[in-house]
DNA sequence: AGAAAAATTAGAATCATTCTAATAAACAAA
DNA sequence: TTTGTTTATTAGAATGATTCTAATTTTTCT
């Protein structure tokens, strides 16, 4: 999906997910999987669409957000307290979190090996791993 | 009333961690760490306080956790946007997270290898690394 | 086109959390 | 103990992210 991202991709996007193509939605998809690998946050996305002159609410990011997650073509991931950030990485991936700046940056999930998993309860199942490893400046390292 | 005893525990607690024993923070150090390990928020917290007769505001609530967790007592977990919990068990250790209840319940932490970490930009240091399986009811497995 | 369904919107509402600035409690010294 | 200084607590206001509401606009279907 890298060249000849045009708008009829998204369309179809978008109708896949079961959604209309509309304007907005077609505008957010186009920012959200044209470029790559993002961690986004509603604000940010809506930010970002205005400055480049889209005009869509910010009731309509979230929704569409929301939307997108549901349809698994975004997953969200809560890294601290207080907002939520957007991947548009959904294959199987953890994070490197840089606590100072916010950024959010992806590990291969062939990085990390869960062994062991502790039995679970009757009837559950396992619907997401999800690691953070937490950096910051500093000299030694601590666990 | 409580026992001399357990009071001056947490007195030395408190004071270890570099604050004044006063009569809310001995009343919440007694309700997090006197019955073995927890997972709790502010709000429960403070609602359970109050319940046992014991008048503290919510302000102050906030106030402590950050504090217990600052001094090493508490650690704080993001486990899904909009409000954080406080973990009594502050030693190394992972998270099983039921996304239907909101329960939590500790894993612990040699039952998750992590793997060739990823090699970090110059002068980070990992400050911690979070893992959260989630589960839900249904049958089958998915990653 | 016209009707029905779905989407968008501004602004209000909500919820957890933090801030403010005033009052109260704890501590150290005499 | 009393006094002065520092630190805590508090109610209530403020904040910030997110969700809701109810009205309007778009899209889709026939």
């Amino acid at each position: 999906m890298q060249n000849a991202v045009d708008t009829n991709d998204f369309v179809e996007l978008v109708r896949q997910a079961g959604l209309r193509p509309t304007r907005q939605r077609l505008s957010l998809a186009r920012q959200l999987f044209m470029n790559g690998d993002r961690h986004v946050t509603a604000e940010r996305l809506h930010s970002e669409s205005l400055d480049q002159g889209i005009s869509v609410s910010l009731a309509t990011v979230y929704n569409t957000l929301h939307q997108f997650t549901n349809a698994g073509l975004l997953r969200e991931l809560v890294v601290d307290a207080g907002r939520s950030y957007f991947d548009t990485n959904v294959s199987a991936h953890h994070h490197l979190y840089f606590e100072e700046t916010g950024e959010l940056r992806d590990v291969p999930g062939d990085n990390v090996a869960i062994e062991n998993l502790p039995m679970l309860p009757h009837g559950m199942k396992v619907s997401r791993i999800d690691v953070i490893i937490r950096v910051k400046n500093g000299s030694a390292e601590s666990s």
